[in-house]
DNA sequence: GCAAAAACCGGCAAGATTGTTTGTTATTCG
DNA sequence: CGAATAACAAACAATCTTGCCGGTTTTTGC
């Protein structure tokens, strides 16, 4: 992991889930907790925020409820943390994916954007996803999602850009840029089940097009 | 309202709602059963499907639980009506603002998107939004909901076109706009209370001149 | 009128979910 | 080695939600 990728990941990284160096009983803390992260991710995914119970998060986690209930006391404990660690992990796996690139496909081939695509498509990102639409109609998910989402989002934003030197005279394209994208394939994902394949692969592909000719400068953003 | 509307409103139109004409006791019946259907569009907005229970439903439409269920015999039926009604409505808001546009408005001041933005920011459309998003992992709902929506997607997609003299020979490039626009718009939606009002606008500008150069065919779509 | 049907109301049982509480095993440290 | 602490398990009470059922009022048709 490079530089980059650090600095990034030191900022946006979860607390509570680093145990290098720690005895075994720290060790095995952390281990239970990562399985329970992960199993609620998968429950969050699978059947969404109103019917993923503690119950069935311990269950998958292969542990019982009540030790669920030891390392994180209520459920909004465990979904503050899962927020952290989604968040955390999408980031990792798109700077992973833009750090795998060479400058030129980065520039001009709008791989950006299949990399989004790529980082938006991960277990973590639906769990995110299925928080942030249940954020809306839920006050007291909301009291703990909004405040930690938005300082993620501008976190990331603040960071990621790091990993894009084409684009650090402007910033606010940048913002823009990630806003656009991020809310085309938000809005995707939300379709997948009802739109045909072919149309979504055109949208994804125009939208390809529409980020390299605002990076281009193509599309003054302002007139 | 003109014939365009009339005839897309004609395949979108939920059944056993039109009462005109009949006894007394069938109008009551549609009343009853309008007041339902807007309890829960009111419901599923500010609650979400997963907290949207008969009981608040029946509650909000000023009836009894029981009478409810005498009208919709299970919540399934009564999800199923809502579907349907909020799509007709949500088209017909569409057209009702397609309408009152004068010709050059409508093409070349990239209104359009400001109209399908509102007709996305009703009760209805928020409604629908959470049983599209609920459907991804309610398989019990998913059932009901997949069905209606591909074919009410296709319908409008059909209809609405009749409305876009200038889209006419371009099919093609009329589904793609609007899957752009209802995907962005819709990934707007869902970080409403994330992202920062300024944010949110700039991508909707963005938008509404990307879709006008997508008219003019200045973005081939298959380059 | 008057019986049938429709609209409507209140209550109930079964099942599910959350947080608490009590108890057991394993580890850490003085 | 022994007490304190952490990890884990199981059961409980309180609350909700759904579908169903008996009963009441109103409308319709003969």
């Amino acid at each position: 992991m490079d530089e980059i990728s650090i600095r990034a990941l030191a900022l946006l990284e979860p607390e509570g889930l680093d145990a290098e160096g720690q005895g075994w009983q720290q060790r095995k803390s952390v281990q239970t907790r990562i399985a329970i992260l992960e199993a609620a991710i998968d429950c969050l995914r699978t059947h969404g925020y109103g019917r993923t119970t503690t119950q069935l998060i311990a269950e998958i986690a292969g542990i019982s409820r009540g030790a669920m209930l030891h390392h994180y006391a209520t459920k909004q404990d465990l979904i503050a943390s899962v927020i952290d660690y989604t968040v955390y992990k999408r980031w990792s796996i798109f700077l992973e994916g833009v750090r795998a690139l060479k400058d030129p496909e980065r520039i001009h081939k709008m791989t950006g954007i299949e990399i989004s695509w790529a980082s938006m498509q991960t277990p973590e990102f639906a769990a995110y996803l299925e928080l942030a639409i249940a954020a809306r109609t839920d006050p007291a998910l909301a009291e703990i999602f909004l405040p930690r989402a938005r300082r993620l989002d501008q976190t990331a934003l603040a960071e990621t850009i790091r990993a894009f030197p084409e684009w650090a005279h402007d910033l606010e394209g940048y913002a823009l840029a990630m806003d656009y994208a991020t809310a085309t394939l938000a809005g995707l994902l939300i379709n997948r089940d009802i739109w045909p394949e072919s149309s979504q692969r055109g949208v994804r592909e125009f939208l390809g097009k529409t980020i390299a000719m605002l990076r281009r400068g193509e599309l003054n953003r302002t007139a």
